[in-house]
DNA sequence: GCTATCTTCTACAACGATGTACTACCGAGT
DNA sequence: ACTCGGTAGTACATCGTTGTAGAAGATAGC
């Protein structure tokens, strides 16, 4: 910068203040380092700003693995939502490991961005001591830390509740439903009520069996989870899966048995992943509005950085959804 | 640093040392500075340490776009790689545009990370001038950099060659090619000489009407291309997707049609993306080793960090590949 | 003509670490 | 006793910016 000062026969300030925007500045004057800038090719050396500054330009954003296509598909919004406030992302995955999450939002990273959100599996509410241990934050999916952090929440009642009376309303009496619980998310309890609602509400059963556990919320589980069902010589008419995942998994399985869908058994997600429009059949599914949930969160986080200090208390937004119907649920024949 | 330095009684630079390894320390005093740092909380500021050092400790991967399942699990596999480096990895999205690879390079990204590790799509060999503008640089895939950067490259002509002889090998005489060309990568012409050899060598002819080109490699793409060559009533007994992603589209559409995969048409596409072992049929598949891939690039990148110097000359290592036979591909009935 | 205000620019001191160069001590070898 | 090499630690300058405070000149108001 010193270069470009002499060159342009101006004080080194003047050239900071001509990039940082200071407005009192002659059209001369910034012609001069303009030039001066594009002759030498200069370029403001970040990590000396960042030093000087104590902002990264940088948020994180803190989900388990990217080859699940829910993550993948939401750090693309992310990453396209925070490039409108010219702020990078940097994705960190954690494998739903509770010690990583934390690690994530506490450890060293913690010095590599100016907020994260977060999109919590194992993490509970007594992880956050401090509030973000000063890091701003937005948690996506779960009221994890009310009162310490911004939300964007999933409406997990409505969502399930909705996919269950679409369920019923063609027809279908005996739901299998896979995520019931088994994970240490309230998203799940959340969601198997919602369920419970719908059923209660059209006056039907609720099977215990059919209330599922898996060990992950992944194809694998849903598929595993499915043909144990199917062995077992359980009766259902309809899978749903507590997220697209794992009802591909289903699908899949089901249509392993060479049981016709949706003839025989409807299966249908949550999440509206790109996966599950290409399903054979194309999966129905719940839509969380993804884009939606991206950029809210990075709004909040951009406000939030501005204005750390919570006196106003934190936000909690709740996303729209959406039933999509596709060909993987359809009336009993 | 300068209180943890007051409080174990020593100096400023003795607790530098401390962090950065310097082994001349007596115990004592090591212990003293440990029992500092603990009491007072404190970290090492990583602005700070870079803008002294020069380095980030970050490194990006640079890839069109994390909702394709292919580089999603990609960058799943750089990020592990490179956590045994102790390196973070910045992901960044050009969508494929050959403005935002560029400026990914050289932009101020570049100021961002130590090194970068690119799987360019619209990039070409003319648009590097200087060796990376400096920035130590690994090419995934293509032949771009020929003496400018490392590369791991994937042996286009054999694997698709080895994928047209699986097709061949079970019977079928007419592949339908998707990805011929039609993208800006000389990928889509190796694997099209692949094509061409593997049907030479069987007697057969190279039917160019079945060479399709297509906008993107996307499951869109796949399906529509593979509708229209249906429409068209162009006969044909195999699809080959040159990814997977256009192979779970020529899948999509052909199953949609009503006709059985793989009695009526084989489908295969090259990648081994968890996408197909969940497909249904699950998708015969050529693996290009894509753990081994991102671990390789990583390595040379972190070589090539700590000596940029290109006098031994730039590195190419080809990743070995492996025939996933699933059901998707079967003998003629 | 003289103050008051705005505009434009500058000098200096940080931000928090690390590289260089140097001092001081210690034990061993002659 | 004297040098020597290795160990343990220090002082100072520096990485490249930006915040603070203020000076100098221009403009306006009376």
């Amino acid at each position: 910068m010193r270069d470009v000062a002499v060159r342009a026969g101006v004080s080194v300030k003047t050239v900071s203040n001509f990039f940082t925007g200071y407005p009192y500045m002659r059209p001369e004057t910034r012609a001069r380092i303009e030039s001066a800038v594009a002759e030498l090719g200069y370029r403001v050396n970040l990590s000396a700003r960042r030093l000087r500054t104590r902002r990264t330009g940088m948020i994180s954003l803190i989900v388990p693995e990217l080859d699940q296509a829910y993550f993948a598909e939401l750090a693309q919004e992310v990453i396209d939502a925070a490039a409108v406030h010219d702020l990078t992302v940097l994705v960190e995955t954690t494998g739903g490991d509770r010690v990583r999450e934390l690690a994530a939002l506490t450890g060293d990273q913690r010095q590599l961005v100016d907020g994260a959100i977060v999109d919590p599996l194992a993490l509970g509410p007594d992880d956050l001591p401090e509030p973000g241990a000063g890091l701003p934050l937005v948690v996506i999916g779960e009221r994890q830390f009310e009162g310490l952090a911004d939300h964007v929440l999933i409406a997990d009642h409505e969502v399930a509740r909705a996919a269950a009376e679409h369920l019923i309303s063609i027809g279908r009496r005996r739901i299998l439903v896979l995520g019931a619980s088994g994970i240490a998310t309230h998203t799940a309890t959340l969601r198997r009520e919602g369920v419970e609602a719908a059923l209660a509400a059209a006056g039907l059963p609720a099977d215990q069996e059919l209330l599922r556990e898996v060990p992950a919320w992944s194809r694998d589980a849903g598929a595993a989870a499915t043909a144990a069902a199917l062995d077992s010589g359980l009766a259902f008419d309809a899978v749903l899966g507590f997220n697209d995942a794992l009802a591909l998994g289903a699908l899949y399985a089901v249509l392993r048995r060479g049981l016709p869908v949706p003839a025989h058994v409807a299966v249908m997600g949550i999440d509206d992943t790109a996966d599950a429009r290409f399903a054979h059949p194309d999966l129905t599914t719940m839509s969380p509005g993804r884009a939606q949930i991206a950029r809210t969160a990075v709004d909040l986080l951009v406000a939030r950085i501005a204005d750390p200090a919570p006196e106003s208390g934190f936000v909690s937004v709740v996303a729209d959804h959406e039933l999509i119907v596709r060909a993987s649920t359809a009336p009993i024949a």
